[in-house]
DNA sequence: TAACACTTCTGGTCTAGACCAGATATTAAT
DNA sequence: ATTAATATCTGGTCTAGACCAGAAGTGTTA
């Protein structure tokens, strides 16, 4: 009934919990566990693979495979603030900025901001860290008349904040969608892993007082570095 | 630039669109699709996985892979009626309660409780199906003392439904927390899939009135088959 | 000391088979 | 016609290699 699975999922299990390797610390060569275990790397791979899924270990491309720390726990019914959330559960969050531009015409934007074909929006792409780990690659677009010089400001913190501050806008209501999505090259790029890699694509969409349609946003996340906490009443 | 799976990809995807394939019909075989494609069995598993986790097919096993309806929508913020919910997006839910027993003393049980470890609980495992796939395993978990008579009830609708009307009892609060996990043998035999296999993992705590835990309730979701919608003021 | 080229090590992708176990269809016996 | 035995088809798992591309370390040169 034991499979080879089994052996390699306690054999890593050991290596993690004799102390013998940490949180974000470096697991053995593929093809070092592979001889020990006597299997073959691909074997072994399908292993690794499964205790991904389990949130055990990370990858990172083509440097190696690493012990997963726990889990950063995100509310999705809640407006968040990455940065102080993740300081809150004690990682040291960092954002890097991706890439800034103004476009127009692109379909899946101007129909969610029930807008015509010659519209433009800002579109800001970051990459999210926890302990220099990259956890996720989030996309912004905002209507650009609406915000213009936006460039210019500080752009690792809060979107939220920015609007407030800068520009006196009020995000009083969200709404958000949920589904396991497969990574582009683009995304999967800055999070240091394949093309093609399992997410969880969070879509934000965020609404003034007035409930216009404000920040269109999504989110793609390492499915195994987060977990979901809702309260309903 | 172009890989196997971006070939594996255009071509099931042709098979569906070209009308071919409608929503829950069988593709051809792995050998089959792995000759018409001129790649080895692994290669187009792999494909398949990846459209496995784009949501566009779905395997059962041993007996192949299917094309993916439209996901069904949750809301995890919400108390949910899985029964009417499901009628409500157009599938047709069926359950089957895979057991019944009462147990005790099994630490993850009783500590959620607050209680002892000679506390008793009444387990339920059912399985949900929309229009005959199974998607999702169910585990409750209610104190036995308090809902003698339990198994004699239909218990294939929902929980909260026989809790109100048969015991008077109201569930008022919830708090849920999601992620992803493999699944145990256990779970992904009733949902035709192999043991290992990527879940979805919904687990509640639902709450009466007097704030004492009710329900102990854990949800494992085929995570292609469902998506998540959130609302927040 | 700093910049650059090179080598090595890592995971990522792929081939070409094999055998197993469960699901299904077929066939034979009742 | 029903049941039971059997053969076949399916995906699940695994072996034993190969080659590629990017990351990281090493040594050389300016």
């Amino acid at each position: 009934m034991s499979s080879s699975y089994d052996d390699i999922k306690t054999h890593v299990q050991l290596l993690i919990s004799n102390g013998r390797l940490a949180a974000n610390q470096k697991l053995p060569a593929e093809r070092e566990l592979a001889e020990q275990l006597q299997v073959t790397r691909i074997t072994l791979r399908d292993g690794l693979n499964r205790l991904e899924g389990e949130g055990l270990v990370y990858r990172q491309n083509r440097r190696g495979w690493f012990v997963a720390p726990n889990r950063f726990v995100i509310n999705p019914a809640q407006k968040v603030n990455f940065n102080s959330m993740a300081r809150q559960q004690g990682f040291k969050p960092t954002t890097k900025v991706l890439g800034f531009r103004k476009l127009t015409a692109r379909r899946d934007i101007y129909s969610a901001f029930n807008a015509n074909k010659s519209s433009k929006y800002f579109e800001m792409r970051r990459v999210r860290y926890l302990d220099q780990r990259a956890v996720m690659v989030e996309e912004s677009y905002l209507p650009a008349e609406r915000f213009s010089g936006l460039s210019d400001l500080d752009l690792s913190g809060s979107v939220t904040e920015i609007l407030q501050d800068s520009y006196a806008v009020n995000i009083i209501q969200e709404r958000c969608n949920i589904q396991g999505a497969n990574l582009e090259l683009l995304c999967a790029g800055p999070l240091g892993i394949p093309a093609g890699a399992p997410s969880l694509k969070i879509t934000r969409l965020r609404f003034d007082s007035g409930e216009h349609l404000i920040d269109y946003n999504i989110e793609y996340w390492l499915p195994h570095a987060i977990e979901m906490e809702v309260a309903t009443r």
